[in-house]
DNA sequence: TTGAAAGCGCTAACAC
DNA sequence: GTGTTAGCGCTTTCAA
């Protein structure tokens, strides 16, 4: 491969001189520069990051570290933040967590490795000592989720507020046994959208029914047997179900859809994410709507202009709160009457 | 940040003693890698992969530029070789050329400044000069799409073969009037499809209308209009439409969906792609279906060996078809027997 | 079994 | 305006 040598030697020039011209540095005479650039574009020179790295520079490469891509909310996500750094000259290194803390201590290790610039993560529920430190030595930044010890630089949503509206919604259209399928509460979303979830009750003076609620890891397999088990309930079967996270939303509708349960006729439901056909699912999903883009592009924006203006850690104490939305279509209708009479 | 010198200085040892403990080199002694291995792990010493690089070894990173990731199948493409890259010790750099080639230029750029060990990509449609140079620098291996320019190297799928047998599928049902919107000739993959649809008509004695076929770029908003186009047609409008793109497919839902159109009853659909909700959609979306994770996985594998073993350009010239499906769901319909006279 | 030293490609400090 | 040189952190001879 070529190198600033071989450019020079071509030119009978010196190594520095071509790297000057290349870095476009004013003390450069505009006739070498336009010899240099010329010759190198012809020889095919690209310059060497590692060898940049290794003089000090950053490495123009930042980690983006998610449970998984395969999904439309992360998939914006990696895809919003992927062109936002690429205007800037930043390359993205996907790592992917499938939360496990096992699995992202070695990733942690990878990308400090590589001498990445930053990176951006979804932290697992307890990730471990080991990567807390290996995170405490390079710029960093919480995404969604939120872990004190790691720092206190985070990016996120209205976890609480909107799920506490989304359960509202659903009381005030008569609604009182409602389920809800959510993440564990060792995930910081996971405890504050329950959170929201309680306080719509506490608020409206309906009783809470604790029973009501699965927590679970925030996978498909979960989603499903969770609704399959709240379904199978003897009494107290909820009229509506809420769900607080994307992948156990979509094992809710992979159960609706083999269960053949009809909706809203037997069964209300709001999910949670953002997908294209939730509009289009059964006449339309209403969903807890994060906005993936906003999330990721104001995150994005913000550490790359600490990661260009060389900050190390700690970064400065941040955290953003990017407002959801909840988008009213057709899964919701009061519950059936003969249901409510028994019930209350 | 910690180096091999800090470690070596703080017990006293070379530092070439230290890099050998680590790479577990067996002409130390066990109670050395003991001691360095300890040291290390409390200084939080983890080894600099660009000072690597440098050195001559390979980047431990791999290149995969796709259009974009906020779908179905170039999401899985990602996840699947993320996943099959880690195993190995290997990260990911994501780069999304948005199928324009200036972009695409930019980012094979900054892929061989990095000095990635490889690049797995999913070509424009007519790359720049300037990108296929910089390719023949670096082992690369082309996905999905191929170009004789860029190397001999390609693992994909029976573009044509599956296209042309679902295309078929209609014909046997008793589609006369079938529409096929895909991707642009200068596509490899959609020329090969849309050969595909025209070989099933030549192959069964039905009469081709080259006028309900509709090329473009591949996007949603192209396949939007192209169906809207075709539907609008004053005669011979299409009893079924096939898509060859999954962007386009998602483009031609939508306008279903926007004008209220009947599926199957007045119009029968075979879709591209794979998504879990075209198993819900309407009951179901018969789709032309490749494995995302098939296709990625045999790709990873086969390149990462390539990789391992050192090997450079050119890699051995290689091709390999992964075997697609149609999934028969139920968006086909024979056609309404009043238009199938009209037409005959 | 371990140490010393060279050198990968680049940039920045210091000449001239 | 351009050349010379040192040194980033690592691995790999070559010595001992």
């Amino acid at each position: 491969m070529i190198t600033a040598r071989d450019v020079a030697e071509k030119l009978g020039i010196a190594v520095s001189t071509v790297g000057r011209a290349m870095a476009d540095d004013p003390r450069i005479s505009a006739k070498t520069k336009a010899k240099v650039r010329k010759a190198a574009e012809r020889m095919g020179y690209v310059g060497n990051n590692p060898a940049r790295v290794m003089r000090g520079g950053s490495s123009k490469l930042i980690g983006l570290m998610i449970p998984d891509v395969a999904n439309d909310f992360y998939g914006s996500v990696a895809q919003t933040l992927s062109t936002c750094f690429d205007r800037e000259g930043y390359g993205l290194v996907l790592s992917l967590t499938g939360d496990d803390r096992e699995r992202e201590m070695r990733q942690i290790r990878e990308l400090v490795g590589a001498r990445v610039a930053g990176i951006i993560l979804v932290p697992t529920a307890r990730p471990k000592r080991e990567s807390k430190r290996m995170l405490s030595q390079i710029a960093h930044i919480q995404f969604l989720r939120r872990h004190s010890a790691l720092g206190q630089t985070w990016f996120g949503m209205d976890d609480s507020a909107v799920v506490k509206s989304a359960t509202r919604y659903l009381i005030e259209r008569g609604h009182r046994h409602i389920g809800y399928i959510g993440a564990n509460d060792v995930i910081s979303t996971g405890a504050a959208r329950a959170n929201g979830f309680r306080m719509a009750f506490s608020e409206s003076a309906v009783a809470h029914h604790p029973e009501l609620e699965r927590h679970g890891v925030p996978t498909v397999e979960y989603g499903e047997a969770a609704a399959e088990d709240l379904l199978a309930r003897a009494r107290r079967v909820p009229s509506a179900i809420i769900t607080g996270s994307i992948h156990i939303t979509l094992g809710l509708i992979r159960y609706i859809e083999r269960a053949k349960i009809k909706t809203p006729e037997q069964l209300s439901l709001i999910g949670f994410g953002e997908a294209p056909w939730f509009e289009w699912w059964r006449g339309g999903l209403t969903t807890i709507q994060p906005s993936a883009e906003d999330l990721a592009t104001s995150c994005g924006l913000w550490f790359l202009e600490q990661v260009r203006k060389g900050k190390i850690e700690p970064l400065p104490a941040y955290a953003s709160v990017t407002i959801s939305k909840l988008a009213i279509r057709s899964s919701v209708a009061e519950p059936m009457m003969d249901r409510r009479r028994r019930i209350d």
